[in-house]
Order: structure tokens, then C-alpha cells, then sequence
DNA sequence: GCCGTTTTCGGCCCGACTGTTTTCAGTCG
């Protein structure tokens, strides 16, 4: 039997946070379940091994109770307490939740009044006007509960960074443009750069907020109005994102940023913090409990100093332990655009590139890159058409022509994406790869094959004594592809004594490694690259998602091998061939 | 159910908005 994955068992605690809830237990015991899942979904390694160290309890937020409940699981595959909860609240009044405007408490009310235990059943007594008889619900209420179903049915899932992050800005240069604007930013997962992001959140200073309500409610591109107040709006666009949008006066502005950037955990921590000091923290001001007198912040510096920390960076704020670092003053120093001096990945129309090496070197020296290496697919991957053995001296001449051309400004090396295959070894032999300046190995197909077949597969590649960099190495694609199996913890700590670097993906669609590995890799001493996979000029300027998908793994510039000087780079290369 | 410079018990974040209320409960972020 298959043992449970992380994402599985997190998802077994986060239904029966659920159901706690749905039964009215103490929202404390189901918060407590609801924080364990978190913990194990965002767990850069398996369960399993850390509950074969006997470490479980170590876990934030696991402690003796829900480590035998991760066992039991882990060992037979179920949960006696899920079963037992699950026989009692059915299954239909627990997915209720997903509907907004829904809550437990809600959920319950109709189950237990009218006996509905399904979305199904809910939308039909809803039609018929039966949730309007119960107490504390009207006309009102049901008609919203109603009007949640269908957008439940509608619902866009999390939308891609590049899809969020221009999106955003659009509407904040509209709100920005406006003369009762003072201030303005995008804030919450976007300002965090999460992979992926729910809703939008917009925050604005003014003294006047009421025209730019008016004129956020009435932009072209908002289908529906959800939430209008005095300092909050919320829409829906046609796309079907939502946007909140929060406006303050300006001396407000500080704890208004940190609020709604989060992340919720983060917030939850400063506000402890705050609690400790006498002073309940809220996005509108400090309070001093015994007098209610405010403490206004205008800036998030202000914030964090008020509670003895320094600035932190928005993307560490995941209460993955910044806390503690800021208080130790033991913060990341954290990598910038700046530090990046080449990029290690892309395509020209040697293999599925739009555009020839010279078009991608002179669009990255415009980008400030001082080198480039070019990475075409080698033959072997057959949905494109890829570099063969014999265009391996053309392609090497136009490379030294374009360099020629470009006197020194920038620098293009060869290199080349061999395709990695299903069973572990490599497109082309060694003497063809030797040819190459760097050698980026990656998995294209076969990315589905079992957890241990495809983590055997990438180990070959590492091992490969030509290979020094793996590319995009779980292959996932946001949204539609699951990344492979693969036991990352293995794959990273072999990396680590073959001294292969692992890339971070800096397409949005891709940001693989993601933050979690980034950071796990770091831990066991491997080295990293972050490349844009450019298939075109423009896609060269991607380079700042996975900049900030690094920091948000507390990657510095030292972690990262494109941040050196090319020789630096070159002579690693060199020196870790066997 | 977790957690600890309030440490083995007694806490556990806070405010805006909405609808159904006449002072508040539920949901959301």
C-alpha cells in the first residue's frame, strides 16, 4: 500500500477542522487542526521520514495527539477519529463550507433544521425559499446563499503570477491617477509573490475615499459588486478574480500595508507580539489596552520598530521562522535583481525558441546580463525539434559571430537542455557533451513514472559527471500539471555531493523549484540557478518572478551560481567535471 | 489541540460589512 502523501494527510486534518467546526466544537481545538494541516501541506519533506525519525512533534503545531493521529495514517492508511466524524456529519454538509456566504454555523443550521446535506439539496431549498423560515435569515441571505452556488459553479481557481501581478497594476495605475489618490500599492499574496494568487488586494491613501470607491466600483472591468463600505470594496471582475480594495488616510498606512499583506500567520504573530507589549494592533493603528489611546503608523517600518523588529521582507512573511530571525537580527540578506549577472537557461530557434541567439543576447544585455548561456533542446525530445549532433559546430560559429558582433558587452556561452530519459540517461554521449561550455540536464515526459523510478531516473542525471545544472527539476505547470513524484530530500542531498546546482524556473508557469525546495536545498548545501527559460526576447525579463520566488526560500546571492562573475562560473563548471 | 520570557493550565488576533436584528450573529479576510 502507497503511503499517504503530505498533501493527503492535510487534507484529511483540514476536513476534519470542518467538520469540528460544523459540530460546534471549540473553535481553538479546530483552529489547531486547521494550523496542523498547514504545517504538513507546506512541509518541504515527507511525513513519513520525519515520523520515522520520531520527529513528528517537532513540527509546529503537531503535538503528542495529532502525531499518533499522522501514524495511524501513515501505517494503515486511515483514521479511526476521521471515520467516526465523518459517520456523523455527512460528507455534503461539510463541502456547504465552499460556498460564500457559507459558514459553519450556517451549514449546520440547515442540516440539522431541514435536513439538507448536500450543495444539491441546499440550491433546491434555496429556490424554493425554505432557508428564508430559519431563524436570524431572510429574503436577503438566501438569495446571496443562492447567488454563491452558481459563482461556486463559475469559480476561477488561483490565478498564475503573471496573471495576477498585470491585472493588479492595471488597476492601481487607474486609482493611482486619480487627485484624491496619495498613496497606493498592491498588497496581500501578490506583494508576498506566492506562485499563485487568490484574491487581489489594492490599498490607497486618501483623505477623500469616497471617488475613489466610486470610480474602483465603476471600473470597466468589474462585473459585480460584492462588499461596498465606507474604507472597504470588494468586486468581482469579469474574469471572475476578486478585488478589495482598502482605503485610509495616510498616517494609517503602515499597520493598513502590514495587515493586508500578511500573511494571516505573520499578522497573527505581530499581533502577539503586540499583546505582550500592552498594545492590541489592528490594520487601522496600535492601541495601548489600558488607556485605547492610537498609535499611528505611516509606514510598515514604524510597525515592525514599534515591536523591537526590523523591517521584514514581504516575501519571508509566512511565519516560517522570520520572527525569530528579525529578533535575533539574523534576517536573510536576501537576493535582489541587482545580484543577477546571467542567465542559464533559453531557447532560439536552434531547437523551439521565436528568435536567433544574437535577438536573445542584445535583449538581455538591454536587461543589464553581462552573460548568457544558450540552452536548446537536444534532438531527443521529440515534440520539438531539437539540436542534433552535427549542429553543434554551426551553432558554436554563430555564437562567436554574435560575440564578435557585440564586442565584449555581453557574453554568449553554449550550452545546451539534454533531454534526461525515462530511464535516467542522457540524449547524448559524452564526447558530444563535452563540446558544451555548461551542461543543464532536465525531464520533459515520463514525468508521471512511480516515486521510485522517477527519483532513480533524476539521480542518474545528477550523477552524470557532464551535468551541472538540472532544470525545472519537479516539472510541474501551473495550473495543470502535478509535479513529478519525485523524494526530494534524496534528489537534494545528492545534488548536494555531486555539486549539481537545481534551478529555480523563473517562468511563472513553472517557479520550480518553488520556495519550499529552494529553501530545503539551500539547508543541504546546494548551490542554485535562476533562469528564465526564455523561449523569446521578451520572456527574459521574467527573471524577476524567480528572483522573488528565491527570496521567498531565503536564497541570498551567495546560494546562486548566476550571481558570479562568468569565470567564477566557467571554472566551477570545469572543475566539477570528473 | 497546541503552547510556554504569563510554562503543565489557561489562554488562543481583530475589525469591517451585511442582514436581520432593536443590540447582535455570522462571515470574511
Amino acid at each position: 500500500m502507497p503511503k499517504l502523501t503530505n498533501q493527503e494527510i492535510a487534507g484529511i486534518f483540514a476536513r476534519v477542522a470542518d467538520m469540528l467546526e460544523i459540530k460546534g466544537e471549540s473553535i481553538h481545538r479546530v483552529l489547531a487542526y486547521r494550523r496542523a494541516s498547514e504545517t504538513i501541506a507546506e512541509l518541504p519533506r515527507d511525513l513519513s521520514a520525519v515520523c520515522e525519525e520520531n520527529k513528528l512533534t517537532d513540527l509546529p503545531h503537531i503535538g503528542q495527539t495529532l502525531a499518533e493521529k499522522i501514524e495511524e495514517l501513515l501505517t494503515t492508511g486511515e483514521l479511526t477519529f476521521y471515520k467516526r466524524l465523518a459517520a456523523e456529519v455527512p460528507p455534503g454538509v461539510v463541502d456547504m463550507l465552499a460556498i460564500s456566504g457559507m459558514g459553519p454555523k450556517r451549514a449546520a443550521l440547515f442540516w440539522k433544521e431541514l435536513g439538507l446535506t448536500g450543495v444539491g439539496e441546499l440550491e433546491k431549498a434555496a429556490q424554493e425559499g425554505r432557508l428564508r423560515t430559519l431563524p436570524g435569515m431572510g429574503a436577503k441571505s438566501e438569495a446571496k446563499i443562492l447567488e454563491g452556488i452558481q459563482a461556486l459553479a463559475r469559480r476561477t481557481d488561483r490565478l498564475p503570477l503573471d496573471r495576477a501581478l498585470p491585472a493588479a497594476m492595471q488597476i492601481l495605475e487607474r486609482l493611482m491617477m486619480l487627485p484624491e489618490t496619495l498613496q497606493g500599492d498592491v498588497a496581500g499574496s501578490l506583494r508576498r509573490r506566492r506562485d499563485t494568487i487568490g484574491d487581489i488586494d489594492i490599498l490607497v491613501t486618501s483623505q477623500m475615499p469616497a471617488p475613489i470607491m466610486e470610480a474602483f466600483n465603476n471600473l470597466p472591468e468589474v462585473a459585480r459588486l460584492l462588499v461596498s463600505g465606507d474604507t472597504k470594496s470588494s468586486v468581482e471582475l469579469h474574469t471572475g478574480q476578486q478585488v478589495d480594495l482598502r482605503i485610509l488616510p495616510p498616517e494609517r498606512y503602515g499597520t493598513l500595508l502590514s495587515y493586508f499583506t500578511g500573511s494571516k500567520e505573520h499578522n497573527v504573530r505581530l499581533r502577539e507580539l503586540a499583546l505582550k507589549k500592552g498594545l492590541s494592533l489592528s490594520e487601522n493603528a496600535f492601541t495601548v489596552v489600558e488607556t485605547a489611546e492610537e498609535i499611528l503608523c505611516a509606514t510598515e517600518e514604524a510597525v515592525y520598530n514599534r515591536l523591537g523588529l526590523p523591517w521584514i521582507p514581504p516575501e519571508l512573511r509566512e511565519n516560517r521562522g522570520e520572527i525569530e530571525a528579525a529578533q535575533e537580527g539574523s534576517l536573510p540578506d536576501l537576493i535582489e535583481m541587482g545580484d543577477i549577472r546571467g542567465d542559464l537557461q533559453m531557447h532560439t530557434t536552434w531547437s523551439d525558441g521565436k528568435a536567433s541567439v544574437i535577438d536573445m543576447a542584445q535583449a538581455a544585455l538591454t536587461l543589464g546580463r553581462e552573460y548568457i548561456l544558450i540552452t536548446d533542446h537536444s534532438y531527443g525530445l521529440g515534440i520539438v525539434q531539437g539540436l542534433k549532433p552535427d549542429d553543434i559546430a554551426r551553432q558554436r560559429a554563430e555564437i562567436d559571430g554574435a560575440n564578435e558582433k557585440l564586442h565584449g558587452q555581453i557574453i554568449i556561452l553554449q550550452g545546451i537542455e539534454v533531454e534526461i530519459k525515462a530511464d535516467g540517461s542522457l540524449d547524448f554521449d559524452d564526447d558530444i557533451l563535452a563540446q558544451f561550455d555548461i551542461v543543464l540536464a532536465s525531464m520533459h515526459t515520463g514525468l508521471q513514472q512511480p516515486r521510485e523510478q522517477v527519483t532513480a531516473r533524476l539521480i542518474q542525471a545528477i550523477r552524470h559527471p557532464r551535468v551541472s545544472i538540472i532544470g525545472h527539476p519537479r516539472g510541474r505547470l501551473i495550473p495543470d500539471r502535478e509535479p513529478a513524484a519525485l523524494d526530494m530530500d534524496v534528489v537534494l542531498s545528492e545534488a548536494a555531493h555531486h555539486d549539481v546546482a537545481m534551478e529555480i524556473n523563473a517562468n511563472p508557469r513553472r517557479l520550480d523549484l518553488n520556495d519550499h525546495y529552494a529553501r530545503r536545498a539551500v539547508e543541504l548545501g546546494v548551490k542554485l540557478a535562476i533562469s528564465t527559460d526564455a523561449h523569446s526576447p521578451e520572456q527574459l525579463s521574467m527573471m524577476h518572478y524567480g528572483v522573488s520566488t528565491a527570496r521567498r526560500g531565503w536564497i541570498e546571492a551567495k546560494h546562486v551560481i548566476n550571481t558570479w562573475p562568468r569565470d567564477k562560473l566557467l571554472t566551477w563548471a570545469k572543475e566539477r567535471e570528473i
